[in-house]
DNA sequence: TGCTTAATTTTGGTATACCATATTGAAGAT
DNA sequence: ATCTTCAATATGGTATACCAAAATTAAGCA
């Protein structure tokens, strides 16, 4: 039994769950133009991408209204939208928990990620401009030099944000909006997954080629690479055996 | 300008649009399990993909959670859910409207939807059962009748009911439920390019190989077969010129 | 001591009240 | 007659009140 709060220092479990260090969470302003149901969300997301909220993890919805200083009203609007995006799950008249995908739920997200990104790939060659590609071109780069440095936080950061230029020049924004969502339920298990790779080599040399083809706009080629680029992902997660957090019946 | 409320028998607009004949709505029930908000979110699903409510058209929280006999909250709920969906688009501090997609967002959806079906088809012929097949042969003969009758809507149905057949086959719930969504937003367009569709015959030649592709399993020829069946409707929808009812700044 | 059952508390679901902003319509000035 | 300005109204956004169903705890029984 695990006793992760939703207070930063918390206690135990921090030896084996880093916490994941990202960018500063969405913040909730009085004078911001959209509505606090949308800002929650925000918010949320984040906080459950980042592992603050952790898989399984029960929402109460009073107690984390009055964290976040709103309403019941406006937090279960949030609630609602990132059970549609498949971050939390909504469990009839028991309320809302952080979604805790299985090892084969990952499995067949990783593999839905792939297809997307095969699919992207294969427009963004015909579609990306002379910039764009440069642009990957140059966040590669910046890749090996984390690489070089062993920087692990650096390196899946930048390999991140290859995988989302790649994407956007897709030109499609429905390609582009399913890549960023399932990106999100996918984040905190490929983040502990980046962190203790073993297989890093491979996945350099694998970009290497991906670079490669979008350099040479070979459409098939860069969508074959994607496709099955995520698959070390997968075979790293399988051997940690541990997906999620599991039970969370306990807590506060 | 156009007049169509939300009620049946309204004026204008019937000579061009024929109503949606679908099947019933969903109902919200005392009784049922579900909340509130869920029952609402799937009967305004229904309305609009059914065109009950047309694209643009402004949605009042008051009086239709007094046409539904619910309150605003869950109404509202409701609201969030489909416009995450993307049927629904909020407008900041001014309400909510049917989705009105522009012609280049339907090339984009169908693009994608295209990619989503390649993707369920190729698993699809590693993985369906024997029973899966048989099941969309079938179909596929009961189409064939619908078109031997001439009978459009009897087609467009069992159409859906193939493609929905040979996407459950992927196995993978994330493409299910993708295309799914899609199909939701895609719906009303494709119904109306249907009941139109001159290049009927060649339809249903491109099903005839979709049904040898998927019989012998051969994946890379199926996936490139769904990836661009649907390009048929972007060319009549696009010949049709009009993709949704435009402007709705009038109503009631 | 362990199990069943009843009282209590917590929690999610829904309705309503209230507020601020946006929209509409009327009045007045040019 | 047209534009401007201001009041009236409608509408979305948020908070709160209330209820019913769960979950928890306490009490009673075997």
């Amino acid at each position: 039994m695990s006793n992760i709060t939703l207070n930063a220092g918390s206690e135990s479990d921090l030896d084996t769950y880093e916490p994941i260090v990202d960018a500063p969470l969405a913040n909730i302003s009085e004078n911001s133009d959209l509505p606090l149901a949308q800002q929650a969300a925000n918010v949320l997301r984040d906080m459950i991408v980042q592992d603050i909220i952790p898989p399984g993890k029960p929402i109460r919805e009073r107690t984390l209204a009055q964290q976040l200083n709103i309403s019941r009203t406006p937090l279960r609007e949030a609630l609602r939208i990132l059970a549609v995006d498949g971050l939390v799950e909504l469990l009839p008249s028991r309320g809302a928990i952080a979604a805790n995908p299985s090892p084969e739920d990952v499995k067949h997200m990783l593999e839905f990620l792939g297809g997307i990104e095969g699919l992207a790939g294969e427009l963004a060659c015909k579609r990306a401009t002379d910039e764009e590609i440069d642009e990957i071109r140059a966040l590669h780069y910046e890749m090996l030099a984390a690489f070089a440095r062993k920087d692990r936080l650096a390196y899946f950061k930048l390999n991140q944000r290859i995988h989302r230029a790649l994407v956007m020049a897709s030109g499609n924004p429905l390609l582009i909006e399913t890549h960023e969502r399932m990106n999100a339920r996918l984040y905190r298990i490929r983040y502990r997954s980046n962190m203790r790779n073993t297989k890093w080599p491979t996945a350099i040399s694998e970009h290497e080629e991906i670079l490669k083809a979008i350099e040479s706009r070979d459409a098939v080629k860069l969508n074959d690479l994607m496709r099955n680029h995520l698959g070390s992902t997968w075979i790293k997660v399988s051997e940690d055996g541990q997906v999620g957090t599991a039970d969370h019946h306990d807590n506060d």
